[in-house]
DNA sequence: CTGAAAGCGCTTACAG
DNA sequence: CTGAAAGCGCTTACAG
């Protein structure tokens, strides 16, 4: 019945067997209604016979417009990367759009390959989270003419549009409701990661709390993003016997690692360790006991994401739309 | 200085500020070394002042060959598809391969729109984890000539490569050690999507373990993959006193979500309920108590995946490989 | 309602 | 070492 010598079918194809002509068979399916009845049903019985798919490729070069949206992120999916982009990912196949993604690895030339990649795919839309932008990076922005948003941060100067909370901001609370707590040597743990925006961000509203709080002593640890390091993390500073009196994680995943070795080795939270995490997705609050963390609307970046992401791609030429959502510190058990 | 007259530069314009023929920049980004030095460099020169980029899509149109690798997955990020697809992830771009990624929905229509989707990207791998493939599906498998990867379920008539474990037998084993500890009534929480191909396979291995076992009661109840239904089953189960002695999770987040409703209700467990997780994601470790649930290579799957994509990507022709990992009970403080 | 012509941006033989 | 010709699979005006 198909055509089984070697290759897919192509439009030509169906207009041989449909006995039309290929422009007549692309309209078929782009505009069927300017297509008389009993062409169409040929066509289409054609299309069914033969299992013929168009070519999308060929199809975009063509429209110079792809439904591609490229996603670069950092890899890690447990946390909130994974649940942003699992949200962003259902609302935008919901509406043809396609995903292509890109893990953010650590280094710049790497990043930039990325960057060149995902433009070369003429994508509708280049979505970021948490990532620096190089002056190559900018520079490809602007070349490629491609709408662009960033998630999670909140950056009135962003190159396109975005949709996040002030980090900055966030981390200065967090580390000011553990100093009103009383918490006089605090340790932050993150990435350390130059090349995250967040990080960066993060890192200067921690340093603003301590610089504005006498007395009080603060830390920076490098901790990679995973529950074994968070564990990890706890065993060596027992070790080395510099537990402070507060941990501040950059990542939900470190901070419930934390807790469970400070469980295991005995450590009393929060009496003799207070634990916050800074990213709050559904795990702090699922852990027991629960971890003090941010309170800021996942779902709706997500949303309000995925309506801007939808727009540039409908209107490419349409303004910037920068949208800060609230975030305030969430009380758990740990703190 | 780069061409600022409203469309991005293409391999025209290098040509022409290079002073050489289309071609001869063509070969310089694929095969320089066949490229005089100085003409090389005077391309090199046009390409960083203006920023080009070449067009993927249209590269990708005359080499008939992408680089494509479509992911299709159910779209919980939290759990095992999240662990697999961000190891992949990472793995196949280190290999140059671009993700796009398909969310799987709980229709078949839907589904089988994505794989039309997908297949018109002419991508060089289909990978798909746990999904049911309709008669449809099969045939634009077959039409589309693209290699195609199964993961996480062994299948031996699989359609195409396969990497992954038995979820029959793993299902079957750990109701046998629910029933081995001297369990009774025991309840198998799951999606109850019929799509989804591990729940299919995972529900026979269950009922077998039952039927197997006289005088033990099994049943089966819907639940959402996620920490809140999980938690919402405990409180329904006490509510209408229907509380079985082990409850076996399909999904790692159900799992734990129980636990924390449990701890919270001040249910024992073990003692008044067990917890059986399928999964066995990293998550069933660091909980509290440790959660019992599967032992198996989760990091092997998408290894040995991985691998095998990368090498049908290479040599599409080549012959399908089924690869079974083995799985066994990981015993925690939950059963 | 349908089709002949031209072209999207690139690459593949082939000729020189 | 470089280029003129043809074509990948589709669509966009335009003409009829």
């Amino acid at each position: 019945m198909s055509d089984d010598r070697g290759r897919r079918p192509r439009m030509a194809d169906i207009a041989r067997e449909a006995n039309v002509n290929r422009i007549t068979v692309s309209r078929a399916l782009s505009r069927p209604e300017l297509v008389a009845k009993d062409t169409l049903k040929r066509i289409e019985a054609a299309i069914a016979r033969s299992g013929y798919i168009p070519n999308q490729a060929a199809r975009g070069m063509k429209t110079e417009r792809s439904r591609i949206v490229s996603l670069a992120a950092p890899a890690q999916m447990s946390g909130v990367y994974g649940a942003i982009s699992e949200l962003l990912t259902e609302a935008l196949h919901r509406d043809g759009l396609i995903i292509n993604h890109f893990p953010l690895t650590d280094s710049i030339a790497q990043r930039e390959a990325a960057m060149r990649e995902m433009a070369g795919w003429c994508p509708a839309v280049i979505v970021i989270m948490s990532s620096v932008l190089t002056g190559p990076m900018r520079e490809m922005l602007r070349v490629a003419r491609t709408p662009f948003v960033e998630l999670l941060s909140y950056d009135p100067d962003s190159l396109g549009s975005c949709v996040g909370f002030n980090n900055q901001q966030a981390a200065r609370m967090l580390t000011e409701h553990l100093v009103s707590r009383g918490y006089q040597r605090i340790t932050y743990a993150h990435s350390a990661n130059p090349l995250n925006a967040l990080n960066v961000t993060r890192l200067e509203g921690f340093t603003d709390a301590i610089d504005a709080a006498p007395g009080v002593e603060g830390r920076e640890l490098r901790v990679a993003p995973s529950y074994a390091d968070g564990a990890r993390l706890i065993e060596t500073l027992l070790a080395d016997d510099k537990l402070p009196d507060a941990l501040l994680c950059a990542s939900d995943m470190v901070a419930v690692g934390a807790l469970e070795a400070c469980r295991r080795l005995g450590i009393d939270v929060p009496g003799r360790l207070a634990i916050c995490a800074v990213d709050g997705t559904e795990l702090t609050d699922v852990a027991h006991p629960s971890i003090t963390s941010l309170d800021f609307p996942l779902e709706r970046v997500a949303e309000v994401g995925a309506e801007e992401i939808r727009r540039l791609a409908a209107h490419p030429d349409s303004n910037l739309r920068r949208v800060e959502v609230e975030a305030s510190v969430r009380p758990g058990e740990t703190t």
